[in-house]
DNA sequence: ATGGTAGTCCAACTA
């Protein structure tokens, strides 16, 4: 079973983009971020005449998740437990960021989280040096907190689950072109680091380094400054498996090369194939 | 320090 996940920028503009690719890597499933779109104004004629079940959750103008999946989409719930309603995510996500569903493959069941977590920036700090509550940085580092405790849930099942998408964050060095620039950035900064990997640290595998030590990977480069084809790039999305879920792992790849195709997303498609 | 680009949807915000 192949899953992928894409930031494509905004469905109305990618339309193109995203049938392209969709027929060139044929995933069963594909998790996206950043639709951009209202439910109803999501065309979801489009991608069901190619075989896929839609579901999605937006909101106008920003952020925005779905789900495409040639397999039935079961058990689907819309956005994360844990919100404060501290006027930013109106106490039950106001901003639309996170879906979940299960799909059943030949060999047995998985539980797909797909996730577009908060960039963070401007980083808004007191004078001690912490996070201003209610800023776009707490809200990151919170709904971090939120998405460990939902990962805490799942792994007490100790079934097969995933968590995907869009984490703006950056986890190591080696994972941008230019650490030095992003130094005090939301992506890399120590705090929203300190938070991936307190989630990880449950348990959680990132797919692509059980498959791939290879430089200079990366799934974004900014549309600014000739970035791409300077590599100038940063890896910010993410599979995150369970244990029972990277037992199945077979495989995990970027498709970089969508990066040069006319009107592309800043952002390129990560899959993982699990023997499911 | 600013502006460089893109998307949404026409003013300004987000990234």
């Amino acid at each position: 079973m192949k899953i992928a996940s894409f930031n494509i920028n905004g469905i109305k503009a990618r339309v193109g983009a995203l049938t392209d690719w969709l027929k060139e890597a044929e995933p069963d499933v594909a998790i996206l971020q950043e639709i951009k779109s209202m439910d109803e104004n999501f065309p979801r004629e489009i991608f069901e005449d190619m075989g896929y079940n839609v579901e999605t959750h937006g909101q106008k103008s920003f952020n925005g998740v779905a789900l495409l999946s040639k397999l039935p989409l079961e058990d689907v719930t819309r956005g994360l437990a844990g919100a404060e309603g501290n006027g930013r995510d109106g106490g039950d996500d106001e901003e639309a960021r996170y879906i979940e569903a299960t799909v059943v493959g030949d060999k047995g069941a998985i539980r797909i989280c797909g996730l577009y977590l908060p960039n963070g920036n401007p980083v808004d700090l007191d004078s001690t040096g912490q996070p201003v509550p209610g800023s776009k940085y707490d809200y990151k580092l919170k709904w971090f907190d939120r998405l460990t405790a939902r990962a805490q849930e799942l792994l007490a099942e100790e079934q097969p689950f995933l968590m995907a998408g869009d984490y703006n964050l950056i986890p190591q060095p080696e994972d941008a072109k230019r650490p030095e620039a992003w130094k005090d950035d939301a992506l890399f900064r120590l705090e929203s680091r300190t938070k991936f990997r307190r989630l990880t640290a449950l348990g959680l595998y990132d797919a692509l380094r059980l498959r791939n030590s290879a430089p200079e990977t990366f799934t974004f480069w900014d549309y600014q400054a000739g970035a791409f084809q300077k590599n100038d790039g940063i890896r910010i999305d993410h599979f995150l498996l369970s244990p029972q879920a990277a037992d199945l792992l077979t495989d995990c790849q970027i498709d970089a090369h969508v990066r040069a195709k006319d009107k592309p997303s800043d952002h390129v498609p990560i899959w993982v194939d699990l023997d499911l």
